[in-house]
DNA sequence: GTGAAAGCGCTAACAG
DNA sequence: CTGTTAGCGCTTTCAC
């Protein structure tokens, strides 16, 4: 592989020009810019990555901490980072932190030894103590689902308690006659205001009991176990929202092992929009975010800070859409 | 952050000798790497990688070429990946692919110029060219699902054509009279030996036809599309095996919508044995491989090459299993 | 406009 | 066993 001191020499200036020539920085005449960009032509020359890094500090690399890749949310999400970090010549660097602060911690640690340029958080172990350190450690970062008050950096987030209500109100509009909810985590931003808009729907109904919620754990086996339960506890639930679209599908799975029809006995929605929310029978209705923006979106805001562009707002909230499927068709079929 | 000069200093030896403490290279006398030791601890010293990068050629960096990590299959592959890169200290890179072979070049190109230490291709426009062309340029690869014979480096795969036939035998085993194979893209090896599994298990049969062969693309709208070809031309099948889950569960989607039962009208077996399998109603039969150890096998294989540790064989092949769930209890049902 | 030179923080001969 | 020194390939003052 050519290096800078080969295009120089071949191109017959110093190596502060051809630098200049490559990174468009500081004046250079337009014919020796010519022949220094013959010169890299001819040699096939790129600059090398790590040795500008270990110069300049940058390194084009973000990071992106999420709980768990194997998360379709996060796989997705994953995507949408990459395609985005690509068209802007970053390169992305995965680290999953199954919400263990320690882990989170670690990875942080051998990030900023690596040069990372910045950060993209889709994790809620993180502190504020951590956000601040970061801030102060001058390391770029942008948090997704963070509550609004939070901000002390750039915040991602989707409407969740609007979200959470028009799920409810779906539900009602479906005919459903006592409404439970399967909560997640209520040590994350989407899992408390989720379940808070859930609450604030129902709790002036007479039906209203604490005990139509259930955590789930965001996690399929958790909609399923929460299911077991609630149906237990109350037989004659007809509507359930969970807190995300694993929650939902795993509840679709216990009902039907049950023997209970969805959504004829009881119809369900999810929350997310994850792809595979069609591939159930029927199709799981869903409060969807929009996924990939979200993920685009977080690193075009990451790349700008990174690149000292200025932007205007600290959070960014995404719309949700209701996408009534068959899983909460209830009116269709009683007319 | 402390250079390693700052420790040299305050442990008042040379950079070399705290090169070889850190390093554990070379000889160095018990009390003076006490004292280094210690200089460590004090000014909380911790290697800069992009320095030791530039200087050594080695990064710890593996990349992971994959298609598209929101395949779920990529998705916990790549999980898998990363935990053994971590123990390892390696970071993971993601590049998605699409199996576009100039994106794949891109990301080639791209990873050089990082010194990236190793790449694991889990994709198939990979060519013959290519990786020759990797193992001049000295940079070491593992590859997911070759044929045996393309291995001019690590291999890693499972038993395509064995699992194949066993899905055949075990959807005959259920009752089932007419089966038909949805496949995957024929310039992949899992495709290609999964088909020659299925055609070698059925083709002595009178009732075989080559158009009970109909294509997929490995993907969800792939097998529903595949289904409602597959039912028009042969309104009388009763089994079908996909050569992946996700086409499947396509499959599996349009059967009950077109209001065929699964699996009592048309029995079902998929590929690859991914978690998603269970969330349907019935659950899919699969034929598993073991995708969380194929991706540990092949991140410890990858890093034992580029630490130069021999390894004996170039081509480990995983068992696959039958996983038998409701979508082939045909014999169940019909006693 | 351009070049010389001093690093960035670490590794790796080569002496001693 | 340990220190000196010359890079790794690039960026970035600071003169000219």
């Amino acid at each position: 592989m050519a290096t800078i001191r080969d295009v120089a020499k071949l191109a017959g200036v110093s190596v502060a020009t051809v630098s200049r020539v490559i990174n468009k920085s500081g004046y250079v005449n337009k014919e020796t810019e010519q022949s220094v960009q013959q010169a890299i032509k001819m040699l096939n020359y790129e600059p090398n990555k790590v040795a500008r890094g270990l110069a300049s500090k940058k390194t084009e690399t973000i990071a992106l901490i999420m709980p768990d890749i194997s998360n379709p949310f996060f796989a997705e999400l994953a995507r949408a980072v990459e395609d985005v970090a690509r068209t802007y010549g970053y390169t992305v660097l995965i680290c999953n932190s199954d919400n263990e602060s320690d882990k989170e911690q670690t990875y942080i640690n051998v990030l900023k030894k690596r040069y990372v340029d910045g950060i993209l958080f889709a994790t809620h172990s993180l502190q504020a103590a951590d956000i601040s350190a970061m801030n102060d450690a001058g390391i770029p970062l942008v948090i997704l689902d963070r509550a609004p008050a939070e901000a002390s950096c750039y915040v991602v987030r989707s409407k969740n308690y609007e979200g959470a209500k028009l799920a409810v109100r779906h539900l009602l509009d479906a005919g459903c006659k006592k409404i439970a909810h399967i909560y997640g985590p209520q040590d994350t931003a989407t899992g408390k205001e989720r379940m808070l808009g859930y609450e604030d729907s129902v709790r002036h109904f007479d039906w209203f009991s604490p005990s139509l919620m259930v955590p789930g754990h965001f996690r399929i086996n958790g909609g399923m176990d929460a299911v077991e339960e609630l149906m237990a506890r109350h037989p004659d639930v007809d509507g359930i929202f969970a807190g995300n679209d694993l929650m939902a599908l795993g509840a679709m799975k216990k009902l039907k092992q049950m023997g209970l029809s969805v959504p004829d006995q009881v119809a369900l929605c999810g929350f997310d929009g994850i792809e595979l929310t069609v591939i159930t029978e029927p199709e799981l209705t869903t409060i969807a975010q929009p996924i990939y923006d979200i993920g685009a979106l977080s690193t075009r805001l990451l790349v700008k800070k990174i690149e000292g562009v200025a932007v205007d707002n600290q959070i960014y909230e995404f719309d949700v859409e209701l996408i009534a499927r068959g899983s909460s068709r209830k009116d269709m079929k009683t007319p």
